[in-house]
RNA sequence: UCCUCCUUAGCUCAGUCGGUUAGAGCACCUGACUGUUAAUCAGGGGGUCCUAGGUUCAAGUCCUAGAGGGGGAGCCA
């Protein structure tokens, strides 16, 4: 076969002029569907370029039969062929094929992927290969816009992207259970004098663990650079088996010196519609595929558990409009005299300042209540973290939660504690040992400033811009509890 | 971890009150049709009914345990 560089489909589909109409061109790619007669013949193409296939027509007294025999969904194939207007009413462009070779074939019988609906669960369970169906590619060249988004917001506003250890020998993070890491032979584990494990024998000479948050460590670049964020792979040991959580996740976490509370909205508030208005500029043809396909399957569902807002739509309206702000202290004021409470309707009743949210209630804020999103502020002391700042009531932190409708928290940061002794005052209250944490008391020692910051799921981000409903449908190929397949 | 639901052909699913040879669509193979759009039409092949026990004259169907998966809750991002 003639030697032709290969171009790819979304640039030949993309070309509004056709200046290309006429030229021989070589596209490769895996086939999606056959079709067609003893006659002629007809391959939907794809290369993952553009969510769009393109028409390879075949004369099949041209062809060799042999190839085309062995051209199933699946298979790999390289075309050489004129770009020409297609006759056909569905697509502008096809090619007609003057040569063709079968790079891989794909035997149906054992091909698992046909050009049918198959459901998620199936797809996971066969994750390596669903990258070839159009949801999942366009899943994940949407993931891929996002990932660039976030780095050039942040690029364009001064911020410098730094790379916070995954391996920790800190224990003092308290953002949730731990991955340890180790070299020690689990046959032969030595124990030290005290009948304790002896990690002073492993590989870093004490104990480690995969990171749960690079946070502390971005606040010790920000308390110099000013402005920095991380972006990096996070790992959270707990038995969470919901449609939200992963072991493995990445997130984003901005740090900014001389920011209070207010400027941390703002910034999460900006990065958010940012990278909405984003995925609508640079996605649409995605976005329009899964909104489609999630109007397609609620067709099934009773109209009280339909989406009151179809995909592109919401998009816009989060991106349009203010989110709203609003205190721990006024939330509770509206769950407990809203109806739902009233009537009991929920499973764990309001009844006084200071407990935690559950879902049903920031699902109630959300979704009936406000309709909008919702950045919560000024919560109990008691149920947020050693390092966020004491507002002057004593009772609550400058912590922010940011609640999307049908997501929950996507965003969960505060102010920080600059002020030496009130920080190590809370270390002391909630048991976090001092000594290990010296590096970072060290910045409230020499130089504190007022800083802020907030840790973003990517993931969650990824649910909310697709409008897919499992985070493990959001993530190429995803860590749960017992599973770590691929 | 708790609650709940599910597991039947390669895929999606039906299978009534426990009853005799377990079905359909798609995919695959054969044939028909010179431009199809998940092509269409006709025919054909294809089953460890998740696994292990149990009840029964008889189990895909009922019971127990286990495995895998979905949804919800908690933990959180």
């Amino acid at each position: 076969m003639e030697k032709i560089r290969r171009t790819d489909i979304a640039f030949l589909l993309n070309d509004a002029e056709g200046t290309f109409v006429g030229q021989i061109v070589n596209v490769r790619g895996w086939v999606r569907t056959k079709r067609g007669n003893k006659f002629v013949g007809f391959v939907a193409l794809n290369d993952g370029s553009c969510l769009a296939t393109i028409q390879i027509v075949f004369d099949f007294a041209k062809m060799d039969e042999s190839i085309l025999d062995r051209v199933h969904s699946g298979a790999s194939i390289s075309v050489n062929g004129e770009l020409v207007e297609s006759q056909g009413s569905g697509q502008r462009f096809e090619i007609k094929a003057v040569e063709m070779e079968l790079l891989g074939e794909a035997n149906p019988d054992e091909y698992p992927i046909q050009p049918k609906k198959h459901s998620l669960e199936f797809l996971r369970e066969n994750a390596h290969l669903r990258f070839r169906t159009s949801t999942f590619s366009a899943v994940f060249r949407i993931r891929h816009h996002m990932i660039f988004a976030i780095h050039k917001f942040f690029n364009d506003k001064g911020f410098y992207n730094v790379h916070t250890p995954i391996v920790t020998g800190s224990d003092a993070e308290g953002a949730g259970e731990m991955f340890q890491v180790t070299t020690l032979d689990l046959h032969k584990i030595p124990y030290n004098e005290e009948g304790n494990i002896d990690f002073s024998k492993d590989f870093f000479g004490k104990a480690t663990n995969l990171t749960v948050s690079g946070q502390l460590e971005a606040e010790l670049a920000a308390l110099a650079l000013s402005k920095v964020y991380t972006f990096g792979p996070t790992f959270r040991a707990e038995n969470s088996n919901t449609t939200r959580h992963l072991a493995e996740f990445w997130m984003i976490e901005p740090e900014v010196a001389f920011a209070d509370i207010e400027d941390n909205m703002d910034l999460a508030e900006d990065m958010l519609k940012y990278v909405i208005r984003y995925a609508l500029e640079y996605c649409m043809d995605e976005l329009v595929f899964l909104s489609q396909r999630l109007q397609d399957e609620e067709k099934s569902k009773p109209q009280n558990e339909r989406s009151p807002m179809e995909l592109i739509e919401k998009l816009r309206f989060v991106a349009d409009n203010e989110f709203v702000r609003t205190t721990y202290t006024e939330a509770i004021d509206i769950l407990k005299n809203s109806k739902a409470n009233q009537k009991k309707q929920f499973q764990f009743p309001i009844e006084e300042w200071g407990a935690d949210l559950q879902s049903e209630h920031e699902r109630y804020l959300v979704e009936k209540h406000f309709q909008k999103p919702v950045i919560l502020t000024n919560y109990p002391k008691d149920i947020k973290a050693f390092y966020m700042k004491l507002n002057d009531d004593g009772n609550t932190v400058r912590a922010m939660d940011i609640l999307f409708p049908g997501i929950g928290e996507i965003v969960g940061g505060s102010q920080r504690e600059e002020r030496y002794d009130a920080l190590v005052g809370r270390m002391r209250e909630m048991h976090i040992p001092e000594a290990e944490m010296s590096w970072y008391l060290d910045t409230r020692k020499f130089g504190t400033v007022p800083h802020a910051g907030y840790g973003l799921g990517f993931e969650r981000l990824m649910l909310f811009v697709t409008g897919m409903g499992n985070i493990r449908d959001v993530i190429p190929f995803p860590r749960t509890p017992k599973n770590a397949e691929f």
